[in-house]
This record gives structure tokens, C-alpha cells and sequence, in this order.
DNA sequence: CAATAAGGTATTTTT
DNA sequence: TACCTTATTG
């Protein structure tokens, strides 16, 4: 309870009622959950093993799990729950995987895949645009509609299509023995509505519950929440309304307020002490963000001091702009001996990263990116993890149709689609129809023999992988496959086909890892799993703490902080977007802006330019509405006249890369 | 089946 | 403008 003050007091220690915390940015909202689960188990109210927090990130989990412990003792903190919300469901679904119509060894399917599932669906429908109707059903999953309901409710065409294939999605998925990201949550709430038993089995194991970032959940989410919190409310949701940004996702902030309808004994507690950021950044913040409609109101403040006024850039150009914000970075570096790693330039869109990017690398400014494609959507990785999927799940289609021809068995689309529609009348699994007789004669005799030479290849590594441990079994398919080989055939340089190839071997660096260590993650299965719901990226980015200025958009820029942020194309169409103007939609915006602001400790410069071109076409634009909705008095506009210019810039520019050079030298 | 050309399309993306 | 996806052709 050290060094808490009085709300968060009063957070950790509330019992015998759900209780809210509005924590506002920089709040501490994170060392309340700790605290609280620390305080809970020292005082014997629960054990660990009763108590669980649950996140939406695995880094967030992480942390959390990290801190928790760091309060207990080993033995205190044994058995504590720590997990994200896909997490949790995994392993409710798995405990009960028969009741739910799914084998043990059921498959995970990640956004592309389901993606992939539901183009082709669409495409045999004879519908062109499947990524409306993805929305759609996503929606429909997030809301908890079953196949039924949404049948029912459907109106327009497109949702009328919609639930079509939505239907058919499930049931197609349900075939490979598969579950998609959605479904973690959603069958989860079915099992607990349908058997009170088995709601009863995890109400008695979870007997306290900590939520971070309410506001994130959807409505399925909150659903599987409310059933495990049951009638005892033994609940603790953190969150803050002011930082929903994920409304598009799904997210429902108006959780927060359906809390106190659901509970009427709930608390509520403010955190509105900031110790992150400088009180001129702050009331700024507090100014834009008042533009909102609230339930409740918050004024977050800080005794860090008065700080810097926000400084606002106008530039003629976006490269004029990246010019300023670089120069500002170097000059940093080298009068005030910054670290690159106290900057963060933060941007509404990724595409507005390329221009920084480039400006970067050519000034030698360490830099790192978050966001892009992620480490397990890289072709090569989900190549071999589909491998392994088909391994364990053989029913897994998805898996199969992934692998079948890569590398190239000459298996082509023909004898594909042929193998498609026999599975289809004979209700089985493609691997299953690939090996029967009756599909053997409506194909050639060479695409028989080059079909069975795969379906016995796979069935020895099958059979093989049930006495074999993981990392050999990976070892084996990346070898009988010639994987490699593959790699430098299909890649325009070697040395992308070997840095495609160090990430195969970083797979299998860490199933072995994984095996390892074992914790519940034995077998080939249990491993895919595991590793479907994490990121390699996250644990790679954290391992080496780097000193290089960060990028990023600033959804990803939630929950983080840095000394100085460059917040860059604060202009109208962009931030807010042109596609998210309306009433609702330009709020989430502004709390986008918000975010933004409320990373910064010490310094916020907000850029705007002049003309960008847009899709190829230069056009003038206007500065960003929510420059308005700023307290003048705290901003400090860059004078327009004494601005120097871009050829005096990037002189200096070049004057500090020699500095640089010169220091490396030594 | 692979290479090439043309077209169409451009928020945000925790799992 | 620059990307990625699709269609076409040999």
C-alpha cells in the first residue's frame, strides 16, 4: 500500500461490491490491479489460484503477471490467473471441448485464415464483395447474434447475404474441427448459458475477477464477464471511457455504464491523479477531450509542473514536416543529449510512416516501427505452422489446402476443386477424400499417385509425432519438404529467402522453448494453440531494449509513454479522417487525438502541413478541428517568419550526421 | 503454372 | 502515387 494515494486506496482495498475504476490516463490504473490481487492474497481473502486478470494484450498480460509476482512470494503468487481474454476462453472451450461439438485436438483459426474461408464461400454464393459481409458477421459474433438470429434480424441485402454466409461459415469451420478468434469468447458464453454446471465449475475456481480496459470489451466479452462475476459481482473493471478507440472493433465503452445497471451495489472510484505528463499537457487534454459527452466527469492533474506550452508546427508540405520533426530529434540528441528512445512520432494512418521512415534512415536515427505484419502472418511461418496444424488436426482444411501444393507437388487447382466437391459429398474431411477410391477415379492417374505420395508421407510424420517430441517433428517436415529449398526457388534474392529461412528456424526455436518449459504445453497441439494467440514480435521488441526513436499509429500508441511526442498530419481528413466525421465516429476520433496528446511527459509538438497529396493529387488542406478545441494560452504557435528553411534544415541536418559520425568514430 | 500486365484502391487491427 | 490483387497469356 506504499506510496498509493487516497483513491487508489480505496480501490485496492473495496470489497463485497463490484466496483469500478475510472482510471484516466497515466492514472496508475495498472499498479491498482497488482496492488489489489497482492492485497487480497496477503489479507487471505483469496488465494491466487482463485484470482484472475484478465487483459486484451499478451503484453499487457505479461506486465501484469511480472509486477503481481513481484509483490508475493513465490509460493503466494502460485496459481494466479493472468490471462487475455483468448486466452481465458481457450481454455474454458478446451476443458469442455466434447460439449461443445469440438475433438480435443481442434484447430485455431487466425483472421486470415477465416478470411481466406469466407472469400471462397462468398465466391461459390456468387457474391463479389465479401469484405462488407465479413463485417457484418464479425459484428454479429461480437454481439453474441447466433446464425439463427441473425437470420432473423437480418434486413438489407447485404445482411440478408450476410447471414447466409454466416451459416454456412460455422458450420463449414465446425467441419474442419476449427475455431476462429471470435469464437474463443463466444462459445465459452454458450457453454456457460447452456450448462449451469459447468458455469458453476469456473465461478468456483475464478473467485475474484479483474478486468483491464473495460471500455475495450465488446458485448460478448462482457456477457462471458457478468457469468463469471455471477450474482456475487466479485468484480473489478478498470477502464476509461476517454480511451475507447476500438468502437470499430466491436468495443461497446457503453459497458462501463451498463456495469452500474447490471450491479446497482456498484462503486465507483476516480484515479485522476496523473504522474506521467506536465499539467500544461494535461489541461490540454482535458480541454479537447471535454468536447465529449460524459456519464462522468474526470479532471486529471499532476504535480509534475506547469512544463512547456505544446508547440504547433505548421509546414508547408508532409516532407517539409518530416524534415522539422527529424531536425527537432537531432537537435535534441546533440544539444540536450536526449536518447533516441524518448521520441514518438505518432500518426493517425500507417502509410504515414513511410516518408518518416525514409528521413530516418537517411539521417542514420535509429528507429523501430510497431504495427505491420506480424511475425506468425509471415507466409513462411503459417507454411509450417499449417504443417503442424494438419498434423494434429487432420480434419483441419484450412491447414490443408494452405500446404498441399507448398512447396509444389504439382497438385493444381483442377484436382483441387475435384477433391472439394468429393469431400463435400462424402462429409469428410479433404485428407480423408484424398485417400479414398471413389476420388482416385475422377482424377488422373498422376494426380492419384502424386496425391498419395503426400497422404502417406503425412500419415508416417502423424503417426511418428505421437511418440516424438515437437521440436523434432518440425525438424522433420521442414526437411522431408525441403523447405528451403523451396524458399530459394521462390524468392526474387537469396538473402530474402534466408532471412524467410531464420524465421523458420525461429519457429522452431520456440516450440522447443515452449516444450521445454513445459507448463501444460506438451504435446504438438497444445503448442499450435499457444502459439496462435501469441506474437512473436511482442516478446522480440522487448528483448532488446533499443535505443531508437518509436513509430506508430496511435491506436498503437495506447498505453504507452514517452518524454517527447511528435503528434504529425493533425489535419482535417486525417485526424479526424474523412471517413469518420459523423457525430459519433468524430468522437472517437477526438479521443484518438486524446491518446495522442496523453503519451507525452514533457514535450508534445502537434504538426500539421499545408497541402498533401492525396492518392496521387496534391490538394490544400486545413489544419485539424481539434487544434480549435486546445487552450491557447498553452500552445506555443512556431513563427511562421522565423522559420528557417528546408535547405537551411537539412544543412543543419547534415551538420549533426557529421557530428555523429565523428563520435562513432572514436 | 508462372510471369506479366492491367486494374482498383487506399483508416485504425489488442487476439 | 504506390501498393496489392486479379486476369491474361504463353
Amino acid at each position: 500500500m506504499n506510496g498509493l494515494n487516497p483513491q487508489q486506496q480505496a480501490a485496492v482495498t473495496h470489497l463485497g461490491s463490484p466496483l469500478l475504476v475510472l482510471a484516466g490516463a497515466g492514472s496508475g490504473k495498472t499498479r491498482v490491479i497488482t496492488q489489489k490481487i497482492a492485497w487480497m492474497i496477503r489479507k487471505g481473502v483469496h488465494s491466487a489460484d482463485q484470482i484472475a486478470a484478465i487483459t486484451f494484450t499478451n503484453k499487457a498480460a505479461r506486465e501484469m503477471r511480472e509486477r503481481a509476482t513481484q509483490l508475493l512470494t513465490k509460493e503466494e503468487a502460485k496459481g494466479l490467473t493472468v490471462s487475455t481474454f483468448h486466452t481465458l476462453g481457450l481454455n474454458i472451450i478446451k476443458r469442455e471441448a466434447k460439449r461443445l461439438g469440438y475433438k480435443k485436438n481442434f484447430s485455431i483459426l487466425d483472421a486470415q485464415d477465416s478470411e481466406a474461408i469466407l472469400k471462397e464461400l462468398a465466391h461459390k454464393e456468387d457474391v463479389e464483395e465479401a469484405d462488407n459481409l465479413r463485417w457484418i458477421i464479425s459484428r454479429w459474433k461480437n454481439d453474441f447474434i447466433s446464425v439463427e438470429q441473425a437470420a432473423l434480424l437480418a434486413n438489407t441485402t447485404d445482411e440478408k447475404l450476410a447471414a447466409i454466409l454466416y451459416e454456412k461459415y460455422q458450420r463449414q469451420i465446425k467441419a474442419y474441427n476449427a475455431v476462429d478468434f471470435d469464437d474463443l469468447i463466444v462459445l465459452p458464453v454458450q457453454l456457460f448459458e447452456q450448462h449451469p454446471d459447468a458455469l458453476q465449475h469456473w465461478q468456483n475456481k475464478l473467485r475474484y475477477l479483474l478486468v483491464d480496459e473495460y471500455q475495450d470489451t465488446n458485448a460478448c466479452q462482457y456477457r462471458l464477464i457478468r457469468l463469471l462475476a455471477g450474482i456475487r459481482g466479485a468484480l473489478t473493471a478498470v477502464g476509461d471511457d476517454d480511451q475507447s478507440i476500438y468502437a470499430w472493433r466491436g468495443a461497446r465503452p457503453e459497458n462501463i455504464a451498463q456495469l452500474q445497471q447490471d450491479y446497482p451495489l456498484l462503486k465507483v472510484v476516480k484515479l485522476e491523479q496523473n504522474y506521467r505528463s506536465t499539467s500544461r499537457i494535461l489541461q490540454s487534454a482535458n480541454k479537447l477531450i471535454g468536447n465529449n459527452p460524459h456519464l462522468f466527469k474526470k479532471n486529471l492533474w499532476s504535480t509534475l509542473g506547469e512544463g512547456d506550452p505544446i508547440r504547433i508546427m505548421p509546414c508547408r508540405t508532409p516532407e517539409h514536416e518530416v524534415e522539422k520533426v527529424v531536425s527537432e530529434i537531432l537537435k535534441a540528441r546533440f544539444r540536450d543529449r536526449a536518447d533516441f528512445k524518448d521520441f514518438a512520432i505518432l500518426y493517425r494512418g500507417n502509410h504515414q510512416s513511410r516518408l518518416f521512415e525514409k528521413a530516418l534512415r537517411e539521417n542514420n536515427i535509429a528507429y523501430k516501427i510497431s504495427g505491420g505484419t506480424s511475425f506468425f502472418s509471415r507466409a513462411e511461418v503459417k507454411d509450417i505452422l499449417a504443417y503442424l496444424r494438419l498434423i494434429a488436426n487432420p480434419d483441419d482444411d484450412a491447414a490443408f489446402l494452405r500446404i498441399i501444393n507448398t512447396p509444389k507437388r504439382e497438385i493444381g487447382t483442377s484436382t483441387l476443386e475435384k477433391l472439394g466437391e468429393y469431400a463435400f459429398e462424402r462429409k469428410t474431411s479433404m485428407l480423408t477424400a484424398a485417400q479414398e477410391l471413389g476420388f482416385a477415379q475422377r482424377v488422373s492417374a498422376k494426380a492419384t499417385q502424386r496425391i498419395e505420395t503426400f497422404c502417406f508421407w503425412l500419415h508416417e510424420i502423424t503417426r511418428a509425432a505421437e511418440n516424438t517430441d515437437p521440436t523434432s517433428i518440425v525438424k522433420q517436415v521442414i526437411n522431408d519438404v525441403s523447405y528451403e529449398d523451396w524458399l530459394k526457388n521462390t524468392c526474387n534474392t537469396p538473402k530474402q529467402a534466408e532471412s524467410r529461412m531464420k524465421n523458420v528456424w525461429e519457429i522452431v526455436e520456440w516450440i522447443r522453448k515452449l516444450h521445454d518449459d513445459g507448463a501444460g504445453k506438451e504435446t504438438l497441439g497444445e503448442i499450435i494453440a499457444h502459439m496462435s494467440l501469441v506474437d512473436m514480435l511482442e516478446r522480440n521488441s522487448e528483448e532488446k531494449e533499443q535505443d531508437a526513436v518509436a513509430l506508430m499509429t496511435l491506436h498503437a500508441a495506447k498505453g504507452l509513454e514517452f518524454p517527447s511526442v511528435f503528434l504529425v498530419g493533425v489535419e482535417e481528413e486525417l485526424l479526424p479522417h474523412a471517413n469518420s466525421v459523423d457525430e459519433h465516429s468524430i468522437q472517437e476520433e477526438r479521443r484518438l487525438a486524446y491518446v495522442g496528446i496523453t503519451r507525452a511527459q514533457k514535450n508534445l509538438t502537434i504538426s500539421y502541413a499545408k497541402t498533401r497529396s492525396r492518392y496521387g493529387e496534391a490538394s490544400t488542406v486545413e489544419p485539424s478541428r481539434f487544434l480549435e478545441e486546445l487552450p491557447p494560452e498553452h500552445l506555443e504557435w512556431e513563427d511562421k517568419k522565423a522559420a528557417i528553411t528546408p535547405e537551411q534544415r537539412q544543412e543543419t541536418a547534415r551538420a549533426y550526421v557529421a557530428n555523429l559520425q565523428a563520435l562513432l568514430g572514436d
